[in-house]
DNA sequence: CTGTTAGCGCGTTCAG
DNA sequence: CTGAACGCGCTAACAG
């Protein structure tokens, strides 16, 4: 009876339709809803039924319709992740992380990516929000600010990524650029350095401008000067760190130390040090930021201060998962800061002593 | 009396709550119906209402629920892409560009990335299935072929990425390994070289081998015997890559030329090259797979057979929506290639006459 | 041109 | 323990 092959047309899935709740109550003869309690586990429902129904289920193959089932629930299981770009290995590292840990926390990811572009962001935050998304977490452009109130609004769970405008009404999680370039700077000072350069992000970017101000702060706090001729800030661009590169080192009086805090303008500051034909670390120490495999196996090994993309991945993802399961909750607007960590290579030496 | 307050609760979507086509209807008082065919712009609406409804609309902040669209419409606008990491420069520009196609043909991307672990895959395949997606971008491990096939079974539209393990059931967009290598090959023997190492992926790959295929057929058109000690196929890490090139190099008669057609492997190679002070190109000319920006700022900088993942992310898009548009069809199993492009740099040069 | 009705597939009362 | 009935928000006939 049970195995029985009815001749109206059996939903074996083969021609587009999908399985429903309905058709294995029909199978199984029982209600739609104890096949629903069934598949649920609610354990509201007879042993031996409930096996049936299980077994049904599996034997026709079904899935549950996620869409249906989140119209039912109020709840999509959908968060968004939007950043600028992929090649990024800051913004790589996030995604791999994210993805990982939304799914294991039963979340499926929407990727945006919007070039940095306050259009493409705003139509893609049009679009998160009507798939009722649970959470986001986003790399402001900050043109957008009132298109992300409007989740918290709606009651999903924001955090912002390594970008903050000041007054945002969700909690954010940040590179401690100042601390990172600070430190950086303190090594380089520690090795005896005293004729310092560095080149660095623009200064109406929040990385450009805290980058800066450690280095200063460093400088400062030993009693070093601040030599203007010795800052460069510029684009994220390989091109930049060229010209810098070459404005620096032409200097009468050279810096001993050079600290690329400007990670796309590394590739720049690398190729150009080698075209003059600077030796690292004998005539200048380097020390960049943000580390890339890359680094590793170039000789020398380049010295970085690194930004620790995953921890902040990893702080992030988690903020907003408990964000989502307590509610909005308080709204405070936090800065949370991730600590930098120097990883000193080879491309560091004391500074010589007729230096 | 059309912007009277009711003292009903007015869905002022401060908490939680969404706007709804009811919301809007209530307050223009029209018929759902009548709203519904307003915002999708059927014409089919009295002007004046229809505007007046709009403005209404865009008054109370209104968005449509995809969710509920996708289940009455019983289209998800929904695709999935899957693939191993984030780190691979090739994964990385396809994300970004499918996205942004996908985007601009109206869907949202789902990203799932596996680890190349077959399990990982299976689950993300079966939530991906739950959410119905229209369309899947998979570059599959080769162990789920039962899960992939539902999808087509279900209607969906799949194209396979990079990997193809023969027999499938539905298109694939491959990267043209063989012809890749060969043709790097060609070039290094155009320039003179004769003794020509690699350094290529594991055999039980599809691009290991046929890069390594690729290769000997250049050689063997040329007459040239294929020398075992200059091949070297291993696992794709750095690692590899050192002991390799340690080994190759080492021998009586190292090569005037080396293949390095094993991305990972590559950082290792150039490592270890510049460890023993090999130069480059003089003593020995150097070829790479696969182009990554910090390539072109090497010194010297690295000459080059780019895959072109540019065009493979075009091209499996194009075809998936294409797929998606015409209903799945024919369901042939094409094995699309896109061809590799060489680009030379200062890695290269003619074979040195006493050489 | 407009309103009424009927689902989409599922969860969840509320009675039995 | 089980089934009937309702609703999630929206689209799509079907009448008027």
């Amino acid at each position: 009876m049970v195995t029985s092959e009815h001749d109206e047309s059996a939903p074996s899935n083969t021609e587009g339709r999908f399985v429903t709740l309905r058709d294995i109550a029909r199978m199984a003869e029982v209600s739609i809803s104890t096949v629903s309690r069934a598949l649920a586990g609610t354990g509201l429902v007879n042993k031996r039924t409930e096996s049936r129904v299980l077994r049904i289920a599996d034997e026709m193959g079904y899935r549950p319709n996620a869409l249906a089932r989140s119209l039912a629930t109020r709840s999509s299981r959908l968060v968004g992740l939007m950043v600028n770009n992929m090649v990024n290995a800051s913004f790589q590292r996030l995604a791999e992380i994210s993805q990982a840990r939304f799914a294991a926390a039963g979340y499926q990811m929407l990727l945006c990516i919007t070039g940095d572009d306050p259009g493409q962001e705003a139509a893609y935050l049009s679009t998160l929000f009507d798939h009722r998304i649970e959470g986001l977490l986003v790399l402001p452009t900050g043109a957008n600010s009132d298109l992300i109130e409007r989740f918290i609004a709606a009651n999903s769970a924001v955090v912002g990524l390594v970008r903050s405008h000041g007054h945002e009404n969700y909690d954010s999680v940040l590179f401690d650029d100042a601390f990172g370039a600070y430190d950086g700077t303190r090594q380089l000072l520690e090795l005896g350095h005293r004729r310092i350069g560095i080149v660095v992000g623009r200064q109406d970017t929040n990385s450009g401008r805290e980058r800066l101000a450690g280095y200063k702060r460093a400088l400062t706090e030993r009693g070093i000067a601040i030599r203007p001729e010795y800052v460069h800030s510029g684009p994220f661009r390989p091109e930049f760190g060229i010209s810098a590169t070459e404005a620096i080192m032409s200097l009468p009086e050279p810096p001993t130390a050079l600290f690329s805090a400007n990670h796309e303008a590394s590739l720049g500051v690398i190729g150009q040090l080698a075209t003059k034909g600077i030796v690292i670390p004998d005539q200048l120490s380097l020390l960049c930021y943000e580390d890339v495999p890359w680094f590793s196996w170039q000789k020398p090994a380049i010295s970085v201060v690194d930004a620790d993309a995953e921890a902040l991945a990893t702080l992030a993802v988690d903020l907003l998962l408990q964000r989502i399961a307590t509610g909005a909750g308080s709204r405070t607007g936090r800065v949370l800061r991730v600590g930098a960590r120097i990883i000193m290579r080879d491309s560091c030496t004391p500074v010589s002593p007729i230096g």
